[in-house]
DNA sequence: TGAGCATTAAATAATACAATTAAAAGTTGA
DNA sequence: TCAACTTTTAATTGTATTATTTAATGCTCA
């Protein structure tokens, strides 16, 4: 592979990531999320599954490295890890979302 | 959900498309194919699988609309279907991935 | 301590995923 | 037309994951 730049390492790490995002139910989230950090409750409101269920969804794109949290009180607040992953959404709401 | 720009059918058939992107296999393959179009068995002396297990990810590839392929003669040649998916294929290159 | 917010665990069901092998199909040139 | 070459398809097998729901638990503040 000459001419490639990513390492086999690179190529399981990456497709890891693209693995978390890719799900309707987190895909949804993560946008909420580009707009500044949410608290669970919010999101739920926002899309109407149970508490629960966005809880285990943020569980695993936060393994994943993706979002990041703080705690305030009783609640949780999300939001988007770094400027990788912002740039990598943002070129996905670009490319594959018609405008309002 | 107010202020998202996808709609959710949107939300699904972006997933979908990452979901095909997001195996290492298929990541290698579609990152050799931005250089340009290839033949199955190039793709195949480039990374050591079968010839039928790299037909299959082309396959899983292109039902997603991701990859086009062309005919001539003994061979069929793969390459990105279309400048929005060079585009998101470039962008996960450039972010994921050291430079050599 | 009770109310509100969130996480975790357990259970279940669904199904999907990937790799291998073997057979088949299309193309070319002798 | 036969043989060689390239690719696709189908069948098989094994494995692992995936998602959702329900219930229980943890934490914080008033």
């Amino acid at each position: 592979m000459a001419d490639m730049i990513f390492s086999e390492e690179q190529f399981t790490s990456t497709s890891d990531i693209l693995k978390a995002i890719a799900h309707p139910t987190r895909l949804k989230i993560l946008c909420f999320l580009i707009e500044g950090e949410r608290s669970v409750g919010e999101i739920e409101r926002e899309f109407g599954s149970t508490i629960s269920n966005i809880s285990q969804h943020l569980t695993v794109l936060r393994r994943m490295d993706i979002i990041k949290r703080r705690k305030d009180a009783n609640f949780m607040f999300y939001s988007v890890k770094d400027d990788k992953i912002l740039t990598l959404l943002g070129t996905m709401k670009k490319l594959f979302c018609s405008v309002k």
